[in-house]
DNA sequence: CGCGAGCTTGACGTTGTTCAACTAGAGTGG
DNA sequence: CCACTCTAGTTGAACAACGTCAAGCTCGCG
């Protein structure tokens, strides 16, 4: 499944960059000594729902998915992550459990760090814990957008979001080859798959986007704002 | 709108009781000396979705509600609230708004502790700042639980839901009069006044609650859960 | 060439909303 | 004491949104 290597430093992780530079060079080189490189290939699981929070990974290139597994084989996706990004969940600090899967969408290069080794930097530098806050927090108002969207709007709005989810924030160009499936684009969106097909079909239609195969671009930004707003 | 006074001394408060046990004696006389006791009336606003993150409540009395404000006056109910919580919002450590509205459904008592200091106590105090991350996550759970069950259960299941989060997370009690009205029960089942009326009435007809004006009874769990898993 | 996985389309049935009407109870003023 | 109003709750019928099922399609791959 995934090679065990130790190639590369700390310094060149996603987490020198954004977060880990609150850290001390002791703190730092104790992760360090704490930690390995997972690759993983497309399609395969990063992380197990139900399963036990023992590492936070690090994502050094690739795309992924996080998904909530609900009923009947059905999932809720989360967020796509991509490279410099770090995934820890909800369990951290609580059961120490996964209450999400994580997935490679694409070949996926993680730097796995031991729980135990994170959670004691945290609670030893209250620093970094009020960074991590305000990670957790940023999460969180996302999720109350996420909320609305889900509960609110028609289906041609949710597509519309995710749409521009995967515009701004995963791709930031308006001309984009995502990652994911037919399925995954319904499943970010809570509807059958069927629909998600039908719902692009019309947006194809009407001018609004275009789509062909895995390839999307935004033709009229404004239409899709107005659909995205009024559901 | 409020009373302002200052009876009580913290040790009454619930910070007291639950999350402050971990600060120290100068930290929590810090904490008493900026705080203030306000006291609101059935409907008021506590906190509203959009205005500053000023500061942290406490609840001392009372049930209220925390409701993201969405398209068309339609509000999705994050969750009740009751005595011995306290309300800070994942604006708190990020961009210091709220992001979601409180308000309150019976006379409510609060304890407002003001933000900057409670934020200094999180960034002087490293235990209690991993006690914020662990309340925090908590949430973000129950909100995992939420996304599962407002995307992909039917009507059925989400009010069967909404009445076990009452029965057992809000009174602790099979026989309960809750403080919300039926648009209320609505915005916590992101469906239509009406629809959780029939709702209602179905699960009454088939013996599996009984509800008398706002009064509930549970009378078939086994069959309501059957009904909260089967959506 | 044939196979299989993901994609697409249409017909149909179910789920859930909208709208309008009606009811019951709680004030409120004459 | 009686209209009157106002709000929350309730019900029914028409309608729209969405899912299900089945069939056919495309395209890469052995």
């Amino acid at each position: 499944m995934a090679e065990i290597t130790k190639n590369l430093r700390c310094d060149r992780c996603c987490f020198k960059q954004e977060i880990f530079t609150l850290l001390s060079d002791e703190e730092m080189d104790r992760i360090n000594q704490n930690r390995y490189e997972v690759n993983f290939k497309s399609h395969e699981t990063i992380f197990k729902q139900g399963a036990a929070l023992t590492h936070i990974a690090c994502i050094t290139s690739g795309f992924g998915k996080i998904y909530i597994e609900g009923f009947n084989n059905k999932n809720l996706i989360l967020r796509i992550f991509k490279e410099n990004e770090f995934i820890g969940g909800p369990g951290m600090y609580t059961d120490f459990m996964m209450h999400y899967t994580v997935s490679a969408l694409t070949d996926v290069s993680t730097c796995f760090i031991d729980a135990r080794v994170f959670y004691d930097t945290v609670k030893n530098n209250s620093a970094f814990a009020l960074q991590m806050l305000g990670h957790i927090n940023r999460m969180g108002i996302q999720n109350f957008n996420k909320f609305i969207n889900l509960t609110q709007k028609h289906m041609h709005g949710r597509i519309a979001d995710a749409i521009f989810y995967l515009a701004d924030r995963i791709h930031e160009s308006d001309d984009f080859e995502p990652p994911i499936s037919r399925q995954d684009l319904a499943d970010m969106t809570a509807m059958t798959k069927e629909s998600a097909i039908r719902i692009l079909k019309d947006l194809k239609d009407n001018q609004t986007i275009s789509v062909e195969g895995n390839h999307f671009r935004i033709l009229n930004r404004a239409a899709l704002e107005k659909i995205s707003r009024t559901g």
